[in-house]
DNA sequence: CCCTGATTCGC
DNA sequence: GCGAATCAGG
């Protein structure tokens, strides 16, 4: 195993974001081990304590059949809640995505693709 | 038992 | 520098 920039700029992303280390090794197909090894020799700082202590994985989010070969990660425990919780009664209407949301977005793509 | 991050230690 | 094993907890 290497930590290619690419894996360590969407690591430290991820981990700022908040995710746990759990979440974002079983995301880049580390074991969580080597993801925290990692972060501390980067000299991890997280700063604050963004949402996210327990596991919330949805599985990986299925793509493209085409990309899913080259991206294929065999990936992951599903801890969803059965739970159905709806926040508006009404339809969501046109949201203006805010720059978190689409850097969130962002690194979604970035993860699913390479 | 599930999980969390932190550290050690051989490679 | 890397990551499994381990530690120390929640």
């Amino acid at each position: 195993m290497s930590w290619d920039a690419n894996d360590v700029a969407l690591l430290k992303r991820l981990w700022t974001e908040g995710h746990s280390a759990g979440q974002i090794a079983s995301r880049l197909g580390y074991s969580r081990n080597a993801v925290s090894a990692k972060l501390k020799r980067l000299g991890h700082k997280r700063g604050h304590k963004p949402p996210t202590a327990s596991p919330k994985i949805v599985s990986v989010p299925t793509r493209k059949p085409k990309l899913a070969a080259a991206c294929a990660r065999p990936v992951d425990r599903v801890v969803s809640k059965p739970k159905v919780l709806r926040l508006k009664p009404a339809a969501t209407p046109a949201k203006e995505l805010t720059k978190r949301e689409l850097y969130a977005m962002l690194a979604d793509a970035v993860r699913n693709t390479g």
